[in-house]
Order: C-alpha cells, then structure tokens, then sequence
DNA sequence: CCGCCGCATTGACCTGGGTTATCGGCCACG
DNA sequence: CGTGGCCGATAACCCAGGTCAATGCGGCGG
C-alpha cells in the first residue's frame, strides 16, 4: 500500500531503486484508525511519523467556542505529519474523517534515512513545502473566494490529488465525507455549503452525493473555482 | 546585519561557532529593494533565496478580479522564499511592502551547507514548517475568527515575531504598513479594518497609528484574538 | 418492526462585513 | 506655495452568508 506514496514522490522527482528500497525499509508498523478518531493531538511531543496508506484524514484547529478549521485534507499517501519530524510537536489536531489505515516510521529512521540519502531529505522536505502551499492556496479561498468557488476549488483540488495516486477516475472519485466536514475545511456553515453545493449541482458542473464527487464540466469547474494545478507542483524536477 | 537570522534560528535550537560561520559565509550579497516592488514573481524558476535583513516584504496570491490575499508577513531575520530551495519556483509572489534590504543566497550554497552539515538542514526544514505553521494559524484566523479577532491575532504574531528580533519594545513596535495592507492580510476591506482598529482602540487593547504599534493592554489582546505563541515554537529544541 | 440519530434539505429571517461615497490631512512635486 | 494623490475616517446603505427551525430519510440497534 506504500505505493502510492511512490507514486507521489516520484510525481515530482526521480526515486531510485535504491532509495526506494530505503523508503520501504523505514516502516515500522501499519495500524487501522477508526473513522472520527483524534490521531494525534496538539503539543504533544512526536516521536514517529504517519504515512497514511487509506482514507481520509485532516489536520485542524478550534477556537474555544468550538468552531473548527480543518486546514488541510490528505489523501492516500501524504505523510500526515512529516513535519513533525523537525517541529517535534504539532501545533493543530489530526484526526481521522474515514477509517484509515496508517503506516508508522519512527523519527529515527527519517534521521537515518536523510543523513544517508541528502537527496530523499529534500525530497521528503519538498513534501512539507508542498503542504505550505496547499495551506496557502485555503488562505486565498478563505480570504477571497466567494463560498461556490471555494467548494469548486477545493473539489478540484481533490480531484486533481486523489487522481495523481490512482484515486479517481476521468469522472469523478470517492469522498465519503459528510457536508460538515467540508464546511469546516471551507470556513462556512453546513447549511450554506448544501445551499452552494445545489447551485453547482444545477449549474451542471459537480455533484456531490452519497460520498462521491461526480466531476459533470471539468472547464467549467475550474473556470469558476479559478483553478490552476500549479500550486500542486505536478511536474517532476530533481532536488 | 545577519545577526538577526542568527536570533531567529538560535530562539529554536543550538548553532555551533562552526555552523555559525558557515551560516555566514553562505551569503553572495545585499540588495536594497523599494517599498511596493514585486520582488519575486510566481512561476518563475529560481536559483537563490532571500534573507530579509530590514523591512517588511510579504507572500501574496491573488484573483482574477485583482483581489489579492497575503498569506504571510516576513519581518527582518526570515528567508523570504526559502522553500524556493525545493520547490524551484513559487506558486505565488513576494513583495517588499517598505523599502528593504536583502542578502541573497544562491541555492548551491544551500546545497552544500546543508549536504556539509545535516544538522542544519533539519534547522532549515523547521524553518519552512515554521511558515507552514503560520498558514495554518493565518487559516484559522480566515475561516473562522471575527473581524476584530483576526486584527488583534496579527498584531499579537508581530510583536512576538518582532520582539524574537530585537525590533520589538515592552510596549509595541515599529509597523509601516497601510490599514490596505493590513486588510490584504486579514480578508477584509480597508474600510472594515479602519473600523475595527477604532474598536479596538476605544477597548483600549491596541492603538495603530501612522505606522507605530501601541499595544496597550496585552493580556486583553491576547484574550479577545485567542492568541498563544504555541504556533511559533519559541521553545530551544534539538532537531 | 420501531424508534432513534445523524445527515441532508429548505425556508424565513438576520447581521457582519462589504460597497460606495465624501471629506480632511499630509506631503511630494512642479 | 498651490495641487494632486494617497491615506485614514466616517456615514449610509447593501448583500453574502449565518442563524434558526422544521422536515425528511436512511441506517441500525433493540
């Protein structure tokens, strides 16, 4: 299942057989985390990271009323947490949103594992740039994008992630989150984002229902979401 | 003027006479950059990165309409584009909101600073993730905060933020930026901002006035923003 | 088979923040 | 030493999205 956290990296640059070997070999344990579970909570000193090999799962913070940010999604294949390798606590919650299955790899074997290979260390640093800039392109939509954009974009998004990792098909893919969840990545209310969702339904560009995304006018989605995959860094360039 | 860097990493972890040197030696030249000057532009490949060593530059993206969101504020010590290291280009531009003063760095350099000393490249790792931290908070403050909320959070990340660098009083600090600025930060309209910031004044929890911030009651600020410096990872820490 | 319960849907109404516009102060520049 | 442009301040009005409430419905434990 670590494929397709191969299939990620080299997306983006060269892996060897050897470093791929490597990357194998770091993996301590998989583990199942029941849908709705609190991963991993905040300030709590981080000994291991988690590549999530199935399901959903998101990062978020709240604010004391209990209004929740989820600040980003990940998908098969994203390390949940890499960026606790350097910060050694996390300063946001990660909870499941589906079942999930996870693989677990000890900070040390990173520690080795980029000390040996300085190649992978930019590789697997990248990857925590590269959330940087799916964070920032949420701050474009929370600052600016009015409420169908947003929903729009980040469908798109998803579409364009859960694709690169076998996850979708040319029509669509499985999202079996609820409209909560996705007000909460949105920064809205479940309400309007069902009030939204219908507009895009009746515009004929998505539909999302029962856990799946049907992509109906991909131009069109991206047209009014704005969307441009380049924040995704889709293309492969050595490190 | 490099010794605020030197503040801004050692505030996180030990950097030995050795690396110090290195550090330092890593440097090619200073630039002077003009305030409202788009310094770097997205998309464009890179083979540098930039230290901020006085002024205020800024990380934007904007829209069709022109509506621009800033994502994130740099002050005096902070690489500007530091991920541009492995992203190679950037998925947005960067800005000098004041006039400033840069030293450039080519990537070579980072290179073997960081293949030379592994060490540093986890410092720097944590410095990027220090950013995506950042986001996440900015994101927080986008989704769900109140006008008012995400106004004082700003003002509490600077004064912390410009006080790690010695730019910061027990009372307030230096900020030339416009209430447009500002609202570029924060998602809102100038006007809106210009509204809260009398609020906030009248509260008597911060004043903001022709480019100087008094914060007149920290703990009130500090409250009403729900700010804790827990984000910004002040605490000493081997990576 | 029943009774919850979580989720989606929709309508009626409300409000935080946006929009538009005007005015005054400051200062760089001719 | 005017004057035009930028910035801050404020007022009047507007609207995107929030709030509140009711309904429906499918799954599931008992």
């Amino acid at each position: 299942m670590i494929e397709r956290h191969l299939l990620k990296l080299r997306a983006r640059d060269e892996i060897s057989d050897e470093e791929e070997r490597a990357i194998r070999a770091v993996v301590a344990r998989a583990e199942e985390v029941p849908a709705d579970k609190v991963y991993i909570r905040h300030d709590v000193l981080l000994d291991t990271c988690t590549l999530l090999l199935d399901g959903i799962m998101c990062r978020y913070k709240d604010l004391r009323n209990g209004e929740r940010q989820i600040t980003e999604l990940h998908v098969a294949g994203d390390f949940v947490d890499l960026h606790s390798f350097t910060l050694k606590r996390l300063d946001h919650d990660i909870m499941a949103l589906t079942p999930c299955v996870v693989a677990i790899v000890p900070h040390e074997r990173i520690l080795e594992l980029t000390e040996r290979f300085p190649h992978l260390a930019r590789v697997y640093w990248f990857g925590t740039n590269l959330d940087a800039a799916i964070h920032r392109e949420w701050e474009l939509s929370l600052g600016r994008r009015t409420a169908a954009a947003r929903i729009a974009h980040l469908l798109c998004e998803l579409f364009v992630r859960l694709g690169l990792v076998g996850l979708a098909t040319n029509k669509g893919y499985d999202l079996p989150l609820t409209q909560t969840d996705l007000a909460e990545c949105l920064g809205l209310t479940p309400v309007h984002v069902n009030r939204m969702l219908k507009e895009l339904r009746e515009q004929g560009l998505v539909e999302f229902a029962s856990g799946h995304v049907d992509i109906r006018n991909w131009e069109g989605l991206q047209r009014i979401a704005e969307f441009s995959p380049s924040y995704l860094y889709l293309e492969r360039r050595s490190r």
